[in-house]
DNA sequence: CCTCCAATGTGCCTGATTTCACAATCTAAG
DNA sequence: CTTAGATTGTGAAATCAGGCACATTGGAGG
């Protein structure tokens, strides 16, 4: 399919669910996968898989389904997940801490080579291995020293926009941004929010329509 | 307009959105938000706030706006977050820990009523007042004799539809999974996934565009 | 070499969501 | 009371995403 094309930003997230399951076979010692197969560890339709991976060209062959290592490989390829991003975070409460250590940084190959608090009492805490906890007054000289990619928020939301600012200011173009704050930001720099009480409130509202107890 | 419209799951995730914001400015002792400024608050059009509304009914004063305090009442008796849902949460790891102590649930009147874990050395352990740690074995009795109506899943990805099928079991009709497997589920039960590693996966993926240093 | 079978890749249609644009309605001021 | 100005609520248009259905292609077997 032409490279010019607009990809949805749903097959995006949709791609980067694939892989798990993905390697999940793998282990299982499957090599090949159909479509079919995929879409329904996924809960999704096939036509979805296919119509997705179409996007960034042909990786299946016709009559037989989609080798599971090469897949794997393309769909890191296409995320960018193959490479190893530098992260800092800032705000090490009980979330944050929990966020440092969660092996789904680990497992892309991100590493975290920051981390910030404003608290003075928790400087110089080991967060992770050679990973010490700085104060929130060096973020932007240190992220810039280090080249961070990826600037992680974990703050109360009174604070992510001082945050997301000192990030921009060192010139951080990726923001994971766990606070329930939708920060300012100039068109170069993406920001993904990750805020789990919207989906609490989801549920919230499934619930209020009939099927509480 | 008439309530048998189809309402876009979109149109419950962003009316979740508004009501921070619309705190804020009560906090600031603004008493009424046009359509206008509360868009620009949340980042997103102003149009898109008003049809979003409008599915609901009609809060807003033409030529005036919308009075705050009312509209949070709304909202939030839309969502259904006026009500206090009883939550269970199994897997009391890093991530579990500080999902259980979150302010996100407090905020919204809900309450743990349950924690499980299938570590020995946990059991016993309090992890909020009136909440102890018990055997994972007990989920599908403690949350029926409790009336649990969220279940909320902090395991590894391997062990999330054990747990899943045991919510289930008990009847739970609605479960926020934070581990990074779909679970299967019958129709009348509602899951919301919660993963990070897509937000991160598409960070990476908009750097990797060129947008990397 | 030919046929049959399986599964992909994709054009096209359908349905859903967003955005536009404006009539309707309210407040305030003269 | 009338007019001006502001802002809502909402049909209609435009955009976007999803799903179908089938032509296409590769592999296996005879």
């Amino acid at each position: 399919m032409a490279r010019e094309t607009k990809i949805p930003n749903a097959t995006i997230e949709r791609i980067a669910l694939y892989v798990r399951p993905l390697e999940r076979l793998l282990e299982e010692g499957t090599d090949v996968v159909s479509s079919r197969k995929l879409a329904l560890l996924c809960r999704i339709r096939s036509a979805q898989v296919r119509k997705d991976l179409s996007y960034f060209g042909e990786f299946g062959v016709r009559g037989v389904g989609y080798d599971v290592r090469d897949l794997i490989r393309e769909i890191k390829r296409i995320l960018g997940t193959d490479r190893r991003w530098k992260l800092a975070i800032v705000g090490l409460g009980n979330m944050g801490k929990a966020l440092a250590q969660d092996p789904g940084f680990a497992s892309r190959c991100h590493r975290f080579v920051a981390a910030f608090d404003s608290d003075p009492e928790k400087i110089g805490t080991v967060v992770l291995p050679g990973v010490t906890i700085q104060p929130a007054t060096k973020i932007v000289r240190v992220c810039q020293m280090e080249g961070v990619h990826i600037g992680v928020i974990a703050v109360p939301a009174s604070q992510a926009q001082g945050v997301a600012d000192r990030f921009l200011e060192a010139g951080v173009k990726a923001i994971l941004n766990f606070s329930p704050f939708q920060v300012r930001k100039p068109e170069c720099c993406h920001v993904e929010n990750v805020d789990f009480t919207v989906s609490l409130d989801n549920l919230a509202y499934f619930l209020g329509r009939g099927f509480g107890r």
